[in-house]
DNA sequence: TTCATTCATTGAAACGATTTAATCCGAAGA
DNA sequence: TCTTCGGATTAAATCGTTTCAATGAATGAA
């Protein structure tokens, strides 16, 4: 994958690289300008700079001459140069947006939310994608507030970031949120799931289809969604009387390759199914995990849902697809990268009029999705 | 999934909204400029910018001064304002990159190749999701085009794009490329899988194993990939006298609706079975119909691969991870995107230059992957 | 000593917009 | 008739760079 096997000629079609050679005049036709704008017009650039950004001395601008310029900007095709525009009035209509992962079908739904939401402003968002590589992130957050975008909108899993944003940040103050975690202390804004609410989804879940021999997969140690989800399963343990056994307790590990959560929960899964306790439901961090728990089963012979239901985290679009599709508490992925549109831009407001804006904490609600994945315990099963 | 279901408060836990209210002072402490950076170096703006940017003149520029003005650029934490370098040097350093949908896991392996490549280059590249809207990929182009990107990538995997297009580049004459398909005629350089090639290796995988009852389905009539490769299934069943079930090859409706893949390869499949005439394999346009397919065969009862082997295109990330994983023809898509970025920045160089640049269509080869999901042929289902 | 010549450095003019502080002009009030 | 006033427009400064042409200071040759 990361090698390009484009010039290897090995097995390549006679086809493979046609080469039309064609040239072309750079007969660069210099842009329409505002000044051009003016004179077809017949007035100022100043005039014409107020009528088309109709900034508050346009009320004082006569309808025929508003007409005129209009009309002389449409005829011309004329577009303002936005680095210009940028360098006197400071604006770049520009946010920053950093991500772990593109790859990550977690990532993509977040940004697309993000995205519309931006869209919708009129604002352009600039990606960063930081391979989950602190270097690349810092590297790229220089190159984002070298651009001066009006606000920046940090997704990130694992904590590759730190104090060094912060202090980039109070330093330019610029508003900022996090999606997906939060940085210690009241400095930037954030979005997360409540993740202790859906680990409470989950148990009630399967505790309500019968369930009472439960394994769990819990999430890496370091990851700050994994306490709090167990938390809420250990609540809504305790409210109902249910007693977690720990020996179908699992933990994955903390390392951060890109397949762990693949090569994770397929291995925790077989290494539960060894030990012999049984189990009739297993409860996921992840979908991913909940995916490759499902393989190890099925590849040991135990049906889905039938012998043994799964319920996942985060409901990413693979969930719904698979065979059997999967159960889960799903996070609204989009609404929160939206949300997080609509807190920075409620800071750059704020910033614009002067005024200070608040620092805020979001949870929003997960929602449990009932798929194939799991089922009412039967008594073949639970006797077995 | 579209509306946020943040607010409604139903069901949501009490911690739903924790707001932390912390007031930001606007202490806007100027950024450093380059007259900065003259001022404690005792030297003017000109000697700064020759050297920092190490331009043709600094090799008249003294040693000692050189180490003077790094100096004081260090100590003052200077960096260069992107907007007003652009204005004079017209360089902007990004890269438009315009794609049909961030969500679509056949799209993110190729950004992830070119946010690589141009992140080596030191470029930014301006992503603009079109959610395969015309007018939504209208609009972004202008937004692009107002940022003077220096070059343009387009992802697309339809014809939502037209000669619109093409004119907007010819006149400000900007490199550009697209990938996953072709503009016709020959204005814009392109990159695109072989997909003939791929036809040819994924019936001759599927014959080699033993396979002579073959069912087909093809991509949409519109789709530029359909062709070429329903051609290469063609040329290599006529090449080993193979003769191809016309009442077993389908093809997939235009439709264009996210989820129509989905659909399309679930119920074409079902109409296939319910024809009753026997196939043992099953060549899908892609992974994305030939994992419904296998959800379609799994669901009337019949195994995959033990008796009816699929194959699909592209390998997209999900195809390794499904149950049974799929055997495909993978498009090398991160490539593709590295090559793209050469391209367009061959491009750059030579308008940089006021060279002319040349116009390519590139092929690229495709390659088997071989995974679970097909198998040699068992003589209890050839029987059968 | 004087005049080229090269070396080091800089003044000042762009780049294309926005914005402040005028200016111009006609009408109303004295 | 002369101010005065406010509606309509604009000259000019500014934003932070880059770049070209010009300047000053050495050096070496005549």
């Amino acid at each position: 994958m990361k090698s390009a096997p484009l010039q290897s000629g090995k097995d390549m079609p006679d086809d493979a690289a046609t080469n039309t050679i064609v040239k072309r005049s750079s007969s660069k036709s210099d842009a329409v300008t505002m000044r051009d704008v003016a004179n077809l017009s017949g007035l100022s650039p100043a005039t014409v700079s107020i009528v088309l950004n109709n900034a508050p001395l346009a009320r004082y601008i006569a309808p025929t001459t508003k007409k005129k310029i209009e009309e002389s900007a449409r005829k011309l095709g004329y577009r303002p140069n936005a680095m210009a525009r940028f360098l006197r009035s400071k604006r770049t209509n520009s946010v920053g947006v950093m991500f772990f992962d593109i790859t990550d079908p977690f990532c993509t739904p977040i940004l697309r939310g993000i995205e519309n939401s931006l869209y919708q402003a009129s604002y352009v968002p600039i990606f960063t994608d930081a391979h989950n590589q602190r270097n690349r992130f810092e590297r790229y957050l220089e190159m984002v507030l070298d651009r001066h975008v009006e606000a920046l909108i940090v997704v990130a899993n694992w904590l590759f970031v730190d104090i060094h944003l912060l202090a980039d940040f109070s330093k330019r103050n610029i508003p900022a949120a996090t999606i997906g975690w939060e940085l210690p202390g009241d400095t930037v804004s954030s979005v997360m799931v409540d993740n202790e609410g859906g680990g409470r989804l989950a148990l009630e879940h399967l505790h309500k289809l019968g369930h009472r021999k439960i394994a769990f997969i819990r999430g890496p140690k370091t990851l700050i969604d994994s306490g709090p989800r167990w938390k809420g399963i250990q609540k809504f343990a305790h409210s109902v009387g249910f007693e977690i056994d720990q020996s179908l307790a699992m933990q994955l590990p903390e390392e951060f390759d890109p397949n762990s959560g693949f090569e994770g929960g397929f291995r925790l899964t077989e290494e539960l199914l060894q030990r012999r306790r049984k189990f009739t439901a297993l409860l996921a961090f992840d979908d991913l995990t909940a995916l490759c728990a499902i393989r190890a089963l099925t590849k040991a012979g135990v049906k889905v849902p039938e012998q043994c239901s799964v319920i996942g985290f985060d409901d990413v679009a693979m969930s719904a697809l698979s065979a059997p599709s999967l159960t889960t508490v799903r996070q609204p992925l989009e609404a929160m990268g939206n949300l997080a549109v609509n807190i920075v831009m409620e800071g750059i407001n704020a910033s614009q009029e002067k005024r200070d804006w608040t620092i805020t904490h979001h949870r929003v609600a997960p929602e449990l999705v009932i798929r194939e994945s799991t089922c009412a315990i039967s008594f073949a099963a639970s006797d077995d």
